[in-house]
DNA sequence: GTTTCATGTAACTAAGTTAGTTACGAGTGG
DNA sequence: CCACTCGTAACTAACTTAGTTACATGAAAC
């Protein structure tokens, strides 16, 4: 796992659970889907579990499953669960009192809010069955590849 | 200098170097306004240079200035010359020939690739000018006030 | 031409962030 | 009880970036 590929990471994790809604997938098993291990799945989508985007259990048979069916699922709410920024600049003051600064993080502030509000409307556009059907999509496509050569 | 300030710190420069159009400003003036020190202005305003945006001299009497008005830079080119992404996540395969994993990086990249459009012309929209203009209305503003208080 | 002032840049240090790892506690079901 | 699984704390390693030091280069003043 990679830097600041915690969001793509996540949604691979969750379109193969979505692709298995009839049981659940150890941490175990998702770690070995994004090359990492099973710590560091639990402690990524923990945040999933408490929007209800996932839920767990412990225990023999135990493991993850998607909290609702993926049509009710968006990237919008994935993307906030994991405690993602989608604008990567602060606007923190630095030198209270400088009138500058105020004009500078006033405009910034402002394109944002704008900007956040643009993007999280397109994100709560797309769900996991988007992204679950095009995988689908795919893999025809591999089989008639394949048929065909 | 906090971290991903780059763009807010780079913008409160620009303005005092709209303010000071007449005179050039060395990197350790420029420093004082954002609490660094002057490799680090230097460092990070180069690109500005290669953009056109600021031009430097050398020697007595050297320094920086805006390289053209404030009216004809925006904040699309400011951010762009300092090499700053609008999206902070990143989509590199991890697991080649995974197709949920395709499935989800074309999503993204969709995604990214529509979001940085969207963003970038708005912030191409906002100029330098338009922030020197709003320093200027809150300095008139607090002269008011005082004259009130 | 020497001095002074300024940028350009390389190299190093310090701090902060995050993935990865180890270890162990706490439920759960056979 | 035992095997399995999540929950979580604590630590390590890698990476990123701001800050710093040092020095070369260039330009103006004298």
């Amino acid at each position: 796992m990679k830097r600041n590929s915690r969001l793509s990471s996540t949604l691979h994790i969750l379109v193969h659970m979505a692709e298995t809604q009839e049981h659940t997938l150890t941490s175990e098993q998702l770690a070995i889907f994004i090359h990492t291990n099973p710590v560091v799945v639990r402690r990524t989508i923990a945040g999933l579990r408490d929007a209800g985007i996932v839920t767990s259990s412990r225990g023999h048979g135990g493991g993850w499953q998607l909290g609702r069916a993926p049509e009710k699922i968006s990237l919008a709410e994935i993307s906030a669960a994991l405690g993602e920024t989608l604008l990567p600049f602060s606007t923190e003051p630095e030198s209270p009192g400088c009138l500058v600064e105020q004009a500078v993080i006033a405009a910034l502030d402002d394109f944002r809010v704008e900007a956040e509000r643009l993007l999280a409307e397109k994100l709560s556009r797309i769900t996991l069955a988007d992204l679950a059907a095009d995988f689908h999509r795919r893999y025809a496509l591999i089989g008639v590849t394949s048929h065909a050569v």
